[in-house]
DNA sequence: GTCCGAGAATGAATCGTTCCAAACTTGTGG
DNA sequence: CCACAAGTTTGGAACGATTCATTCTCGGAC
């Protein structure tokens, strides 16, 4: 049925410890042997069985990671990101995909804790303190991504929306523009109240700007259409003469009801930069300014960290905060 | 450090035998000891190591998943309907991106061998005949998602293609369209291929009816915008008075092209349909309509599938094609 | 009062790998 | 020729949950 390290070791002639000799610390052993075992590895097709490494171990080489949505682009880039750091160290990203939904999130954080996983990067959703505490006293260290703790227990690497929100502000009024809208909502997630913070505060060092907030109820293209057909429906005189969109969902929505029949033309008549710089951004009718984030960046940061804590437990937790960068393209060229 | 059985079975005043009855077949044990070992594993912390609950079983408790693209909602909700029914079996779901890469896909399929999964469903990209047999031998089952296997000593749960291709032209068709166009490409993918044949054989028994292939060189939001372009340069009785995209994203392009200054009217001038039925279909300018697949449905069946195999080895494979189903939206609407 | 059997609880053996102290081999210097 | 060190190899203990043949307990039947 099963080849065991037994097996092997009694096709090469040796000794059980030798053949995990060969396998975990090559440098102790002659050369002839390990040959020998080797071609008796491949003879049998002997595959490690983990469960039993890991008993042994007790801890997994894997690392769990939680994510709040897979068909995010950017926690995919991260996800990326954080599997190639891992794949440096030996170890493999299990992922996660909670779906902002508490319970999928508390039965993945379950899983890791029965796989005794190497340690876990989340982007939590619900409270996860508590249980993030149990793992903690159970030897598997957790890391927050895209958001940092309100208590400083536990490491962090996130980036920093408001700086974004005043990068992308900052680039309307270098190009000439005065009134600027803000498009997004609710204003409860946390992304979203630090891009408007961000653009307040450039927009308060600007006298001769302003700044208009235009909320939706959620972050899709259809909430954007309605925004935009807001502003069309307005005199001419009333509306921005730059929209601030607060994702690329957004913008695209707003894209869409502003060009419709070309009305107003993009970006002479209003420009537009959205926010995350996903692949659509780049594919739409008027290539999309954006903010974009260094997603595989902080997941290897994150893996980075992990990795030290699961090392020293003792280590003292660390906050990283990455800044975002600003990708200027055809919705807010020229002047 | 740890906590183990043994310890619950302390506190308890049971044996470790007993604790593990209370876990596995609480049937087989008094309700007072019961309650007992409850108390004290809530009051120890325990969690069950599953290293060596999977060593002594021989196999995990896990199914691997492989998919071709995290980012494709088909995929994510292929696998949200296998996370659903291998919840049933109590069974969890390890799901992989191999990204169109065969090294990806074949170390996601190593790390699945040394976990002892209970099963593996994967959308294959490289040729892994040669590694689902080792799998095989070992007793890990393995079923093709999306697509039909070669040789049938797999089982398989797929899309019907060439319906899909056939619904979508019998749809335009039977709103009065004559003169239809296949946007696409390359043919060398199975999807796409599939896709057109299908429309072909619709448009064989309809004499009436011009089927015009309009080859693209990916499947993006681009390459469809540069084919509505080409039509939008043509004499206005040149023009197809119905488009076939193959997915979604070519769709989005073709409409962009279309519409831009309101150029055509869609559905009008010139009917459009998508494949994939993506979220982003209906919030676009005009809402897309679209071919429909049941992909939680085929995850679903999937895992039902791989269970079965895992209880009696010796069971036939099967090869199982849903149909995929036609949504009528404004694109497509009236006459 | 004894015997029987059903139900409940026990505990030793088991899974496959890793670790490590001990045993063995080889080569060198005295 | 022996002692010794350095380099290799060995074999058994350990990891923690599960299993199952065995033992125990208790109530009822005779």
């Amino acid at each position: 049925m099963s080849v065991s390290v037994k097996d092997v070791a009694a096709r090469a002639g040796v000794s059980v410890g030798t053949v995990s000799n060969v396998m975990n610390r090559p440098e102790k052993v002659s050369p002839a042997v390990a040959e020998r075992v080797h071609e008796a590895i491949n003879a049998l097709g002997f595959v490690r069985n983990d469960a039993a490494r890991q008993l042994r171990a007790g801890h997994s080489k894997s690392i769990g990671l939680i994510v709040l949505d897979v068909r995010n682009p950017f926690f995919t880039d991260l996800a990326r990101g954080a599997e190639d750091e891992a794949a440096l160290a030996g170890l493999s990203v299990i992922l996660g995909n909670s779906d902002e939904k508490a319970d999928r999130e508390a039965s993945y954080l379950d899983l890791f804790e029965q796989q005794r996983m190497h340690g876990v990067l989340i982007s939590p959703f619900g409270d996860v303190t508590a249980r993030l505490r149990r793992l903690h006293d159970r030897g598997i260290p957790a890391v927050l991504v895209d958001r940092t703790s309100a208590d400083t227990s536990y490491s962090s690497v996130s980036v920093d929306d408001v700086a974004g929100g005043g990068l992308a502000v900052e680039h309307l009024i270098d190009i000439g523009r005065r009134a600027i809208a803000f498009v997004g909502g609710p204003e409860e997630i946390r992304q979203v109240a630090d891009r408007l913070e961000g653009a307040r505060r450039v927009v308060a060092e600007h006298p001769e700007v302003s700044l208009e907030f235009i909320r939706t109820r959620a972050l899709s293209v259809i909430e954007g259409r309605e925004a935009g057909n807001d502003i069309l429906a307005r005199e001419p005189a009333g509306r921005p003469d730059a929209i601030f969109a607060a994702n690329d969902l957004i913008a695209m929505g707003v894209l869409q009801a502003l060009n419709m029949q070309g009305a107003l033309h993009v970006p002479r008549d209003i420009a537009l930069i959205g926010y995350d710089d996903i692949d659509f951004a780049s594919a739409s009718v008027v290539p999309l300014s954006s903010i974009r984030q260094q997603s595989a960046l902080i997941g290897k940061t994150a893996v980075q960290i992990l990795i030290e804590e699961a090392d020293d437990p003792t280590r003292a937790p660390r906050q990283v905060v990455f800044h975002p960068e600003l990708i200027v393209r055809a919705s807010t060229a020229g002047e």
